[in-house]
DNA sequence: TCTGGGGTCCTAGGACCC
DNA sequence: TCTGGGGTCCTAGGACCC
């Protein structure tokens, strides 16, 4: 048996959470760049503001409303997260961090002691006591199941944040009232495909033939509707799987023409990915960079050009990835764009103690390698940036927008919120 | 002027092997 | 008239998730 919980307009949550005269206001939070809107109250869902839309198209609008906007504080909605799980992790025997604001609970056994609705309250009082956000809970047989319980969790007032689904009869009732592009897995071109189908609602899709799913679908949704009968496909995972890839991009501040800043920002975005593959513990052999202009912009032409290079030997230290990237970057460079975004990608990963060494390697690993980039680590660790490699710069004119910054409340001292 | 940043899995098609 | 049968691996692209 699966719970599914997960908090409620998590970005927003976490901004009113410490600015008391914010709750029951719209409030949205927008994007790195301050690019779109990602995260909406309740209340600016009322008013009809749409997840996605560009900022600066309805900035005007937003500011007639009298919506609070933020910019995306991840240093804020992380150590909140990390919270949220910590709590759960208290209560149910096993905890799957799904997403950033989303975790699995594993309750078989839970309904032996207590019913499992009473169990679900219970972890809401629990997370609003301990941070101030409120969770919706959806428990079920299957994950998929879970997820149109937490749906329903949220969608119908009366349920008090919590559904329990485990009656199979319970699920007739509700599945049909599930619009079928809610369903976890069913995105925007599956469910046009499906409705065309005649395939309208959460009921009608897990009672549609499995053949008919095959002939026009792949296993993936096959895999959906066998969940929707209640068929368990996917299992609780007790360990993280390991990433395949590592990826680090941004859109810039503004529109990047020289080549000085695009190495720049190339590094950096290295560098970073190199300390993202070192807290995985992980070595990597490949390194892709791209970077593109516009796709909106009408008069110019668009330019994603993208190359890759290969390490001899599996390494996580931040000089060989950035001297494999700035290379292939030389090799995509050209002048005369106005570039918007950049990133770096480390694929091809390799534990410790399992790479294969080439047999005419002439270039052996660095020595002291590990030591340097635990000590680059641990420097950085609180507080982003106290150390790094000469290649990004110091002055970054190329950093992202992020106007409406909302302070580290609780991930550095000098914005600790004061109590007068 | 201005449109995020991560990830996963599956499939089809091509190159290549015997 | 007519050209096997079975694989693997890689890549690109498409779908989905948050």
């Amino acid at each position: 048996m699966f719970a599914l919980v997960d908090v409620n307009s998590f970005y927003t949550s976490c901004e009113t959470v410490f600015r008391p005269d914010l709750q029951g206001k719209p409030v949205v939070v927008v994007s790195n760049n301050d690019g779109c809107i990602i995260s909406r109250s309740a209340e600016a869902k009322a008013l009809g503001i749409k997840m996605g839309a560009p900022y600066f198209k309805i900035k005007a609008e937003l500011q007639r409303q009298q919506v609070a906007v933020f910019s995306s504080n991840y240093a804020l909605y992380a150590d909140l997260s990390h919270r949220v799980m910590m709590t759960l992790a208290e209560i149910a025997p096993a905890v799957e961090v799904y997403s950033i604001d989303e975790a699995f609970l594993n309750v078989s056994g839970v309904s032996r002691c207590l019913s499992l609705e009473t169990f679900g309250h219970q972890i809401r009082n629990r997370v609003l006591k301990h941070t101030g956000l409120t969770v919706g809970v959806g428990i079920a047989p299957t994950k998929t199941l879970a997820k149109v319980a937490n749906y329903a969790a949220k969608r119908w007032r009366k349920t008090g944040g919590v559904v329990d689904l485990s009656d199979s009869e319970r699920r007739r009732k509700l599945l049909p009232l599930v619009p079928v592009h809610e369903v976890w897995g069913v995105g925007r071109r599956i469910s046009k495909k499906l409705e065309m189908l005649g395939i309208g609602n959460a009921l009608q899709l897990a009672e549609s033939p499995t053949w008919i799913i095959r002939k026009h679908f792949s296993v993936v949704l096959e895999r959906t509707v066998r969940e929707l009968r209640g068929e368990a496909c996917l299992e609780p995972e007790e360990f993280a799987p390991t990433k395949q890839h590592i990826l680090c991009s941004r859109s810039f501040g503004h529109r990047i023409s020289t080549y000085e800043e695009m190495h720049q920002a190339v590094c950096a975005y290295a560098e970073r990915a190199a300390e993202k593959l070192r807290k995985e513990k992980q070595f990597c052999c490949v390194i892709s960079v791209f970077m593109r202009t516009s796709s909106h912009a009408a008069n110019e032409v668009f330019y994603d050009p993208q190359a890759s290079g290969r390490l001899a030997v599996p390494s996580n230290d931040t000089r060989d990835i950035i001297r494999v990237a700035t290379n292939a970057l030389d090799r995509i460079w050209k002048d005369g764009h106005r570039y918007m975004k950049a990133g770096v990608m480390l694929s091809d990963f390799y534990s410790l103690g399992v790479a294969q060494l080439n047999l005419f390697d002439e270039y052996q690993p660095r020595a002291n390698s590990n030591e340097l980039m635990q000590v680059i680590d641990k420097l950085n660790q609180s507080g982003r940036g106290t150390v790094w490699f000469a290649g990004q710069g110091i002055q970054q004119s190329w950093a992202m927008k992020r106007e409406m910054l909302s302070p580290g409340y609780t991930t550095r001292y000098s914005d600790l919120p004061v109590v007068k």
